[in-house]
RNA sequence: GCUCCGGUAGUGUAGUCCGGCCAAUCAUUUCGGCCUUUCGAGCCGAAGACUCGGGUUCAAAUCCCGGCCGGAGCACCA
């Protein structure tokens, strides 16, 4: 064996066995909603890999399964919409539903080698044939009968649940999950996207495995629920002569502040109304990341930082916030917003105006905001607040709290003390505004220039960046993070 | 039950294949300090890990055996 020399610590993802030539890799979802945080993983990664070594990126949809995996039609345009968001447009866009076509002559070709039969078995009949080791009735018959009853399910002869297409492996496997696996079975119900063009569908272990194939994927990265199929598809690529290509897997991924989730769970909440769609700021998909102000680069990064690890990992949010935070500070203008606010009379020669600078090192010039004599402060602040006590109100002058119930002040000057504590502040007039936190919500009162951020990120200031989403009345921001 | 696969700080990750340069990398997190008209940013500092037990070896995070813990698969789902 070669000794490769010491490798100096690589940043990025690890290297890639026999990618130098360049790679061909897919990410291969069903589209029964939208990507979620763990599709983006699947969709960077992959993608990252392909732009390192040069090749092709491939979307295929695992639509396979018209019923119990139903695909939504509207998914189909999200996954497109948000790789490209996530910066990793594929180069092929392929739809195995719409490809089934091209599995027929392949599944006739198995079954001439002999690599295939049909069987009549129930399932819970097979099943038991499976867990003893023993070979079924139909295991033996000839390659011309394969074929007659093969023909006979394309046809219509053969009724739903009569039979399946089964790959041979080998019935004494020690793993009984490896024993004959079916490749075909007939589905009737139509599918969302073909209708009821074909009777005759694949299943996974098959659909993938032909069209890795066929598309000359020659790295595959994929969660390790998937790995027995490995051991599965390598006896189709045996009988067919094919060559199967690099596997690697990599465990679950669970994040702290959602959860374990699945689509299809998330699918029953949208549709039960617990969330307002599928980019509520409470939900794990990529579409929500994008309303709340995370940027594709900080899910990129981060998503390549952890690597492809076999274990399972439990991951934080925080640390794509960090990111995130890095990446939109220098960007995001700041603003004051209130939450829950209370209003404070204060007495004196309260400016009129304030000028606050939009970003604190970076000079944009800065935003006017009126002020007077009645101003929104925070609950919260005033409840830190002992009459007597002074307080500036940034950007603006500095007070003494005259009494917390009712809430006054007196006007002390306008110079920037020492130490003092500072708070903010919203006009007396502000603008109402609502942020959707992944938590709950708030609500209060921001200063009108809010409402110049459309579709921006900004910052109000102690409180934390969110993205202004929507600027009619009541002005609706969606939580980033602090 | 059967079959696979994992286990490095709170979290993730580098190092493991090919033993020494590892009293173990980087990020995040937490806690201090400085700075600052934000509880943000920045700067400085600190905290914190090789699952356990044997074995091999001059030398083990790294190799071997066993235990423990965790995960996955065992569908006419993907």
């Amino acid at each position: 064996m070669q000794l490769s020399e010491k490798k100096e610590p690589d940043k990025g993802l690890p290297a890639l066995e026999g990618a130098e030539g360049g790679v061909v890799m897919r990410f291969a979802p069903n589209p029964n909603g939208p990507p979620t945080l763990g599709s983006a993983r699947g969709i960077i990664v992959n993608s990252e890999y392909v732009k390192k070594y040069g090749g092709k990126f491939i979307i295929r949809f695992d639509d396979t399964d018209p019923v119990k995996k139903r695909p939504m039609p509207e998914a189909y345009g999200w996954y497109l919409e948000d790789c490209r968001w996530l910066g990793a447009k594929p180069d092929m866009v392929i739809t195995a539903s719409e490809r089934v076509e091209q599995y027929y002559p392949i599944a006739e070709e198995l079954i001439r080698r002999g690599g295939a039969y049909v069987c009549g078995c129930a399932q819970a009949e097979f099943k038991e044939h499976k867990d003893r080791g023993i070979e079924c009735q139909h295991r033996g018959r000839s390659v011309e009968e394969n074929l007659d009853l093969w023909q006979r399910m394309l046809d219509g002869t053969v009724a739903e649940g009569e039979a399946v297409l089964r790959v041979k492996t080998d019935m004494h496997h020690k793993d009984p999950a490896i024993r004959d696996w079916p490749a075909f079975r007939i589905v009737t119900a139509p599918h969302p996207l073909v209708g009821d063009k074909y009777r005759v569908w694949p299943l996974l272990d098959f659909e993938s495995a032909v069209e890795d194939h066929l598309l000359g994927t020659t790295h595959i990265i994929r969660g390790k629920d998937l790995a027995d199929s490995g051991s599965r598809q390598r006896y189709l690529y045996e009988h067919l002569g094919w060559q199967y290509p690099r596997v690697i897997h990599w465990g679950r991924i669970k994040i702290h502040q959602f959860g374990s989730f699945s689509t299809s769970k998330l699918r029953k909440a949208i549709e039960a109304g617990e969330y307002s769609g599928w980019d509520d700021p409470r939900v794990p998909t990529v579409r929500a990341m994008r309303c709340r102000g995370i940027r594709a680069e900080a899910l990129r990064k981060f998503m390549i930082d952890l690597g492809v690890g076999e274990t399972d990992i439990s991951i934080s949010m925080d640390s794509i916030y960090a990111e995130n935070r890095k990446i939109i500070d220098p960007e995001a203008n700041r603003r004051f917003f209130v939450w829950e606010p209370v209003a404070l009379e204060i007495e004196g020669d309260v400016p009129a105006l304030a000028h606050a600078p939009l970003h604190p090192a970076i000079d944009r010039g800065v935003r006017e905001i009126p002020a007077g004599n009645r101003l929104f402060i925070c609950k919260s602040d005033l409840a830190g607040l002992k009459a007597g006590e002074g307080v500036r109100l940034k950007d603006l002058c500095n007070i003494e709290i005259i009494s917390t119930e009712p809430a006054r002040a007196r006007f002390a000057g306008k110079d920037v003390g020492k130490r003092t504590k500072i708070i903010h502040w919203a006009p007396a007039d502000g603008p109402k505004v609502r942020v959707l936190r992944p938590d709950g919500m708030d609500d209060g009162v921001g200063e009108a220039g809010i409402s110049q951020e459309l579709g921006r990120v900004v910052q109000f200031e102690r409180y934390g960046f969110v993205q202004v989403n929507s600027v009619s009345e009541p002005i609706v921001a969606y939580f980033a993070h602090r």
